[in-house]
RNA sequence: GCGAAGGUGGCGGAAUUGGCAGACGCGCUGGCCUUAGGAGCCAGUGCCGUAAGGCGUGCGGGUUCGAAUCCCGCCCUUCGCACCA
C-alpha cells in the first residue's frame, strides 16, 4: 500500500485554500460575520515551534469556523516598526524596512508551509507610509482633544537602547526589552493621558466577561485605583500641604509629615540650618537607580527639613521630613506619617525617633502587660492568677496577657503591687504607663512627652530612649501589638473616639469635609502614557515646534510625515539629520524645527484591528460603517504577556475614539483568549553562553566541556532552545506538527516540547493513512445512509461514538477550545473504528460514514492530509466547502448502559442495564439489589439507604 | 509582603454539573518483524501484594450515601504587583 508521504501530499495542497478564496473574507456581508485575530507579530528573523501556539491554533478555529458557514474575517499585519530593526540597520548597514521586508517574506513562506492561512488581501505593515500616516492622524485626534500633551516629567530612560520608556515598560526598575536598570531623567515628552480614562478602564473590566479572569485582575492591579481623603496640613510658613491618604480614620495617630525629595516645597520649608544636609539628601536619592530605590529589603533613609505642620485635626505640632520612599508620581508626593498603623511609617519612624499614637484599637482586644522582676512586690503573681488573667512568669519576670475588657481591673490590681518607683505598661487598645500612684495614656504627642518624661525621672538610664515606641519595642512581648494596619474602633481620636471600625472611613471624611480640612478622593496607581521615542524607525510625531507660534500640529492634509530616506541611522534617530528637522511653520510661515521623536510603538499596535476592515483606504483611517459593524473583535488571540500593554492601551485608544464618534463600541475585543508558551530546556555555558540543545553532549559545552545550567524557559532565538518548524516539516510533514502542538496540552498553559511527542502525533496520522486507504476500495461506492437500527451491537456502539465525538469536537470549538481533548477523542474514535473493522469486514456505509466524518473533524488540526484522504474518498469538493458534521441526539441513546453499584461508598459491581430500566430510578434500585453479585457483598448486613442516581450509579448503605 | 492561578501515574495531561480517577499521548516492560534499530506492529502498564485484597488526586481536618471537584487550616510551585500612602 501507498505509504504516508507528507512531503508529497502537503505540496500539492499548499496553495489550494489560497487559491479557491476560502480565506477571503466578503467583507461587505455581515449578516454571519466572525472577527477571528491573532496578536500580529514583530517580524524579527524566523518563526520558531513555539510561534505555533498562537497561529496553528488560529488557524485551527478559523477552519472550523469556515465550515460551520461563518463569514470570517482573518487578517495578519505586521508590527514592524521598532528597535531590532534599527539595531540590525546600525549594525549591519541595512536600511530597517529592507530587514524588515526580508523578515516578513521568512514568515510568510513559513505560514505557508504551515498551511496557516489568512485574508492576505489585508495584509498590513505598521511602518508603512500608508498604515502609520493614520498613526499620525490618530496622534492628531488625540492632540485636538487635549489627550496628547508635551509636558516636563521625570521620565525612565534606558541607557542601553537610548530612548525613554513607559512605565509599561520598566519591569523591576530595569528595562523589559534588554535588561539594563533604567534611569531616571527630566526631559520634556510626549504623553497620552490614559489617566482619564482610569475610572472608565476600570469599569468596563466588568463588561469583558470573555477574557479572562487572570488578565482583568492583572489590569485592575495596574490602574491600581484606590479611594480615601485628600486632607491639607499647613506648614508653619503658611504653606499649605496636601496629603492623599487611604486611611483617614488614622489622622489623629499622625506624628510626621514625608515629602518626597523632589516635593516642590521642599525649597521653601527647608530651615537655614537643615539646608545643606537636605540637599546631600536630595542628591543621594536622585542618584539612586529605580533598582536601588524599589529593592524592598532597604532600610528606611530619609532627612528633617527643620519645618513644622499643623494637624489640622488636633493642632499638633509635627515635624516635616522628606524620605526617598515616598514618591513624587504618586498621590500628591506627601503623605502623612501614622507610624502605629502603617508598616512602613512604624519602621521610619522606629529609626528615626519619632513617637508613635495607637489611635485604632487592635482587633480582638487583647492587651499584653510585661513586669520585669524586681518590679512588684511579692504574691502579685498569686493574685493575677486568682484574678482569672494569663500569667507568664519567666525568671522573675511576668507577661500577662489581658482579654478584652479586662484592662481597668488588672490596672487597679498590678497598682497596688508596683513597688516605688516602677511602672509597667499595658499595651492594646492604646498604650497606658502604669505607676504605683498614677496611670498615663499615650493618646497624643503631649502626653507621649509627658509619659516619656516621667520614665525617664525614674530611671535616669533611659535617657538615650526617644519615644514611648522604642522604650516598649526593647520588650520582645509587646512587638506584634505596637503595629497594626487592621480597621478598628477609633480610640484617642478626639471627637470621632469610639466610633466603628466599619464606619470609621466614612465618618471620619465627612467630619474633614464639614471642616474644610479635606475630602473624599480617589487616586491611580496608572500613570500617563509616555509615548514620545528618541529613535528612527517609528511614526514620527507630527508636531512642529515655531519659535513663534509655539508647538503646531502638522495638517492632516499634509500627513504622512514621511520618515527621511538616509543611508545611515545615527545613535539619536531622527534629530540626527538636518534635513528632516528643518522645516516651515504651517501657522506662521517662518522657520521651524519638527518634533524629532517617534511612537511608541505600541501607539501602532492600538488601532491596528481597525485597519484590517479597509487596509487600502487613502481618505481615511478606517471605514466607519463597516467597523461598527464588524467589530469588536469576536475572538482575539495572543500571548498573556500583552495582558496589561497592548491591551490596555488598545482599550484605551478605542474609547477615546468611541468618545469622538468615530466608532459605535468602546471596547475593542470581545473574547481574549491567552495561549500559553511552549518551552524547552535552554543551556548555559559559563564562558560561551546560550548553546542550542542539539549540540549539548551530556549536560557539557562542546566548546569547553564545562558542564551546563540548564533551564525550560520559553523558546526564543537569543537562548538558542528553538526547535525550528523548516526541520519537523521536512521530516514530519506540516499536519504532524500542528496536530502535536494541539495535542501537547491545554492550549493556554505554557508546555515543553517533547521530540518523542511528535513522534506519536506522527504514528497517529501514519495510521489514519494506512485505515483509510485500506478501507477505500470497498466504501467508495457506500454512499447510502446508515441505517442505525440495521447495525449489530459493535456497529451501534460505534454509530454512537461517532456522533458523540461529533458532539465533543463542536461544543470545544465553541466553548473553552480544549483542543487537546478534541484530538484525543478523534483518536479513539480511531481507535474503535480499528477495533470495528478487526472484528470483521463491518457495514461499509457505516465504515465510509466514520471515515468521512473522522476527516471532517480532523481537517482543521491536520487539513493537508484531510484534504488528500477527502479527495481520494471521492467527495467532490473540498473539506473547506463541507459543512461541519452535525450530530443525531438520537444516536447518543444507547439500548444498554453499564451502571457500577458502590456498597459504603466502593464500586463493587458493575451491572449491564437496559437503559430504560436505568433511567428510572425505582427499576434502577430494584436490580441492583437484587443482582447477584450485589446481594453477595450483602448478605448478614443491613441495608441502610440506596441512592440511585438515574443513568449513573447506585450507592447503598449497608452496616 | 499582597493578589491570582495551580499541585492528579515515571512524564504531558483527562475527568466541563459532587457520581466508575488516570481518557488520549509519551515513556517503560514483554512479544512480533528486522542483518540491525533511536523505524514499525501487537499486548501490558497508578502504587503495594503471588493472590484475595488494600491504598491512592500536595498535607491535615470537615460536609456528604458518595469529594480530584465543596468548606476550613497548612505546605509547595508558577505568574502578576511590590515602600502606591
Amino acid at each position: 500500500m501507498e505509504s504516508y508521504d507528507p512531503k508529497l501530499i502537503e505540496e500539492k495542497w499548499r496553495d489550494f485554500w489560497r487559491k479557491r478564496g476560502f480565506f477571503k473574507a466578503r467583507i461587505t456581508d455581515t449578516k454571519r460575520k466572525f472577527y477571528y485575530l491573532n496578536m500580529f507579530p514583530y517580524p524579527s528573523g524566523k518563526l520558531h515551534a513555539g510561534h505555533g501556539r498562537n497561529y496553528i491554533l488560529g488557524d485551527a478555529i478559523t477552519r472550523f469556523l469556515i465550515m460551520r458557514g461563518y463569514n470570517i474575517l482573518n487578517p495578519m499585519g505586521w508590527d514592524a516598526f521598532g528597535l531590532p530593526a534599527e539595531n540590525a540597520a546600525i549594525e549591519q548597514g541595512v536600511h530597517p524596512r529592507d530587514w524588515t521586508w526580508r523578515n516578513i517574506q521568512e514568515f510568510k513562506r513559513q505560514f505557508r508551509a504551515w498551511g496557516v492561512e489568512y485574508d492576505w488581501d489585508r495584509e498590513i505593515a505598521t511602518c508603512e507610509p500608508e498604515y502609520y500616516r493614520w498613526t499620525q492622524w490618530l496622534f492628531l485626534k488625540l492632540y485636538q482633544r487635549g489627550l496628547a500633551y508635551r509636558a516636563e516629567a521625570d521620565v525612565n530612560f534606558c541607557p542601553d537602547c537610548d530612548t525613554v520608556l513607559a512605565n509599561e515598560q520598566v519591569v523591576a526598575g530595569r528595562c523589559e526589552r534588554c535588561g539594563a536598570p533604567v534611569q531616571r531623567r527630566k526631559l520634556v515628552q510626549w504623553f497620552f493621558r490614559i489617566t482619564a480614562y482610569a475610572q472608565r478602564l476600570l469599569d468596563d473590566l466588568e463588561k469583558l466577561t470573555g477574557w479572562p479572569e487572570r488578565v482583568r485582575l492583572m489590569q485592575r492591579n495596574w490602574i491600581g485605583r484606590s479611594e480615601g481623603a485628600r486632607v491639607t496640613f499647613r506648614a508653619e510658613q503658611g504653606d499649605p500641604i496636601e496629603v492623599f491618604t487611604t486611611r483617614p480614620d488614622t489622622l489623629w495617630g499622625v506624628t510626621f509629615l514625608v515629602l518626597a525629595p523632589e516635593h516642590p516645597l521642599v525649597d521653601r520649608l527647608t530651615s537655614p540650618d537643615r539646608r545643606k544636609e537636605v540637599e546631600r539628601y536630595r542628591e543621594f536619592a536622585a542618584r539612586q537607580t529605580e533598582v536601588e530605590r524599589l529593592s524592598t529589603e532597604r532600610e528606611k533613609t530619609g532627612v528633617p527639613i527643620g519645618a513644622y505642620a499643623e494637624n489640622p485635626v488636633n493642632g499638633s505640632r509635627i515635624p516635616i521630613w522628606i524620605a526617598d520612599y515616598v514618591l513624587m508620581t504618586y498621590g500628591t508626593g506627601a503623605v502623612m506619617g501614622v507610624p502605629a498603623h502603617d508598616e512602613r511609617d512604624f519602621q521610619f519612624a522606629l529609626k528615626f525617633g519619632l513617637p508613635v499614637i495607637p489611635v485604632i484599637a487592635p482587633p480582638g482586644g487583647v492587651a499584653k502587660s510585661y513586669l520585669r522582676g524586681g518590679a512588684f512586690r511579692e504574691g502579685l503573681p498569686a493574685a493575677l492568677k486568682e484574678a482569672g488573667f494569663g500569667v507568664e512568669e519567666e525568671g522573675g519576670s511576668l507577661r500577662v496577657t489581658l482579654s478584652e475588657g479586662e484592662k481597668e481591673r488588672y490596672i487597679s490590681l498590678v497598682q497596688g503591687y508596683l513597688k516605688p518607683g516602677s511602672w509597667t505598661g499595658v499595651v492594646g487598645a492604646g498604650w497606658q504607663l502604669v505607676f504605683p500612684d498614677r496611670v498615663l495614656n499615650v493618646g497624643s504627642l503631649e502626653e507621649e512627652r509627658a509619659a516619656l518624661r516621667a520614665c525617664q525621672e525614674l530611671d535616669p538610664g533611659l535617657g538615650d530612649v526617644r519615644t514611648i515606641a522604642q522604650l516598649l519595642w526593647g520588650v520582645e512581648f509587646y512587638r506584634d501589638l505596637l503595629f497594626h494596619a487592621d480597621y478598628g474602633e477609633m480610640i484617642n481620636s478626639g471627637p470621632l473616639s469610639g466610633t466603628p471600625g466599619g464606619e470609621a472611613i466614612r465618618r471620619t471624611i465627612s467630619w474633614l469635609e464639614a471642616r474644610g480640612f479635606g475630602r473624599h478622593e480617589v487616586t491611580y496607581r496608572l500613570r500617563d502614557w509616555l509615548v514620545s521615542r528618541q529613535r528612527y524607525w517609528g511614526a514620527p510625531i507630527p508636531m512642529i515646534h515655531c519659535p513663534r507660534c509655539g508647538v503646531v500640529p502638522v495638517p492632516e492634509e499634509e500627513l504622512p510625515v514621511l520618515l527621511p530616506e538616509v543611508p545611515f541611522i545615527g545613535k539619536k534617530g531622527l534629530a540626527d539629520i538636518p534635513e528632516f528637522v528643518e522645516t516651515t511653520c504651517p501657522r506662521c510661515g517662518g522657520p521651524a524645527k519638527r518634533d524629532t521623536d517617534t511612537m511608541d510603538t505600541f501607539v501602532d499596535s492600538s488601532w491596528y484591528f481597525l485597519r484590517y476592515i479597509s487596509p487600502k483606504d487613502d481618505r481615511r483611517p478606517f471605514d466607519p460603517e463597516l467597523v461598527n459593524r464588524w467589530l469588536p473583535v469576536d475572538l482575539y488571540v495572543g500571548g498573556v504577556e500583552h495582558a496589561i500593554l497592548h491591551l490596555l492601551y488598545s482599550r484605551f485608544i478605542t474609547k477615546a475614539l468611541y468618545d469622538m464618534g468615530y466608532i459605535s463600541f468602546d471596547e475593542p475585543f470581545r473574547r481574549l483568549f491567552t495561549q500559553g508558551m511552549i518551552t524547552y530546556p535552554a543551556y548555559r555555558c559559563p564562558t560561551h553562553h546560550w548553546i542550542p540543545p542539539s549540540q549539548v553532549e551530556e549536560g557539557r559545552c562542546p566548546h569547553c566541556g564545562a558542564e551546563l545550567e540548564v533551564q525550560v524557559l520559553a523558546m526564543s532565538k537569543s537562548k538558542k532552545n528553538v526547535v525550528s518548524p523548516d526541520e519537523l516539516i521536512e521530516r514530519y510533514g506540516a499536519d504532524t506538527e500542528r496536530l502535536y502542538t494541539l495535542f501537547m496540552g491545554p492550549p493556554e498553559r505554557d508546555i515543553e516540547w517533547s521530540e518523542e511527542g511528535v513522534r506519536g502525533a506522527w504514528r497517529f496520522l501514519t495510521r489514519l493513512w494506512g485505515l483509510v486507504l485500506g478501507q477505500l476500495p470497498r466504501i467508495r461506492e457506500a454512499r447510502e445512509p446508515v441505517d442505525p437500527q440495521a447495525l449489530d451491537e459493535e456497529g451501534k456502539g460505534l454509530w454512537r461514538k461517532l456522533h458523540l465525538t461529533i458532539k465533543k469536537a463542536t461544543e470545544e470549538f465553541e466553548g473553552r477550545l480544549g483542543v487537546n481533548t478534541v484530538i484525543a477523542s478523534l483518536m479513539e474514535l480511531t481507535g474503535a473504528l480499528s477495533g470495528y473493522l478487526e472484528r470483521g469486514p463491518g457495514d461499509p456505509r457505516l465504515v465510509r460514514a466514520v471515515i468521512r466524518n473522522l476527516i471532517l473533524l480532523l481537517s482543521p488540526f491536520t487539513p493537508f492530509i484531510c484534504e488528500e484522504l477527502w479527495s481520494r474518498l471521492g467527495e467532490g469538493k473540498s473539506v473547506l466547502e463541507t459543512p461541519w458534521p452535525e450530530y443525531d441526539v438520537a444516536a447518543l441513546q444507547v439500548g444498554e448502559v453499564e451502571i457500577p453499584v458502590q456498597i459504603n461508598g466502593k464500586v463493587r459491581a458493575r451491572l449491564r442495564l437496559a437503559s430504560d430500566v436505568a433511567s428510572d430510578p425505582r427499576k434502577l434500585e430494584e436490580a441492583a439489589l437484587s443482582a447477584q453479585a450485589v446481594q453477595a457483598r450483602l448478605s448478614g448486613k443491613e441495608v441502610k439507604r440506596v441512592i440511585a442516581v438515574p443513568g449513573k450509579l447506585v450507592s447503598i448503605v449497608a452496616r
